[in-house]
DNA sequence: CGTTTAACGGAGCAAGGTTCCGTTTCCTCA
DNA sequence: TGAGGAAACGGAACCTTGCTCCGTTAAACG
């Protein structure tokens, strides 16, 4: 099979070996120190820990937002994956929707400092708010629609803004047992249901 | 009449009339560099504006918190005073509450980055959070559990988890048009109706 | 092998927070 | 009123952290 080289472009070539190494390595090494010390940790501490200079931590990634984005492109792909799913296996829209945001906010609340980093003012972050919100807004919306058109839900509301009004309620949500961020969405979900 | 000086607990001396002079220059140099640049914004700008070097600054107030505090006092105090006033002219218990929140959220959003500033974990804001939990947690208690005995409500929601949700909404909601907080609020709120 | 050049590493600069201490200014009391 | 002493001041200096730049290393290829 294809190596990670990417020739199909015509004008790209094969990248050199001791790189690709250090992808990996820094890859493995900044989500390790994500875990410790959240998404903000210094870049001195990821490049200590992966054993390479700072500089090549910028050439990898450029921005913070970068290498947040590759360390967690997979689970965030898996999320956006599991809404069409659960629109299907679900009882309801609503039931679906709020299984899916239950799914995104396990996401945030076991990565430490990542909903807040998520703020689109952040200088420099923007990619990192863009990239999420392009993946998962869409499936949002789909879910947000179906409800709506079960008549479930009152109409009006955004999936932008009911995105990061989930977002923001994880802020700080590890780190502090008195604030249970799940039970917030839970009530914020609800709060969408119709009137009667 | 008596000066602003304190000489009531025995030991304490009266104020210098420079220092005096100096912490009111600062409280309105850090209220206009507040609107301007955010409750983040650079020490020296804020030392600039008022005349002053830093380490006056840090001498009047040692911490960040300290100075938030002391700049947005009376309004927290308004805020948590009007509480039990909402509570005794309004129709029902929640829809005080509603008020009470809206008063709240229309502080938080017209102070550029004070929600957040908030976070309990902000290494040098605990003061901060401290003092608006503090200040306003017995209000929303009051309020929380007229509505609960009204059975208007859902049991089981702590002031102290409302209010920082409530907070936590509020986060960035200047400076993005597409990100109502008081919608989403009104959606929390909502959610803590007792379900028929 | 020798050449080319991608990639590396870390010194160094800028920005911001905080401390420290020599200087200034105010208060008090004779 | 005018020393003397202490409180308060100011800003230079230091630390941490983000980011860049460029001399050095080593992979790839003929």
């Amino acid at each position: 099979m294809a190596t990670q080289a990417d020739r199909s472009a015509g004008a790209s070539q094969r990248k050199r070996a001791d790189a690709v190494r250090n992808e990996k390595t820094l890859l493995d090494a900044a989500a390790a120190v994500f875990v410790t010390s959240g998404v903000e940790a210094p870049v001195r501490d990821i490049a200590a820990r992966a054993g390479v200079g700072t500089g090549t931590i910028y050439r990898h990634f450029p921005t913070r937002a970068d290498l947040i984005i590759a360390v967690y492109r997979h689970q965030v792909e898996a999320c956006a994956e599991a809404g069409p799913a659960l629109l299907a296996s679900s009882a309801t829209p609503h039931a679906a929707l709020g299984r899916w945001i239950d799914l995104f906010v396990d996401f945030l609340v076991t990565k430490r400092g990542l909903a807040g980093a998520l703020q689109p003012d952040n200088a420099g972050f923007d990619t990192l708010h863009a990239y999420f919100l392009d993946r998962l807004v869409p499936v949002c919306t789909q879910l947000l629609d179906a409800a709506a058109e079960a008549g479930e839900i009152r109409p009006g509301t955004h999936a932008y803004e009911l995105m990061r009004g989930v977002g923001n309620l994880c802020i700080g949500a590890d780190s502090d047992p008195n604030y249970d961020a799940r039970r917030l969405v839970e009530l914020l979900i609800a709060g969408l249901l119709r009137q009667r």
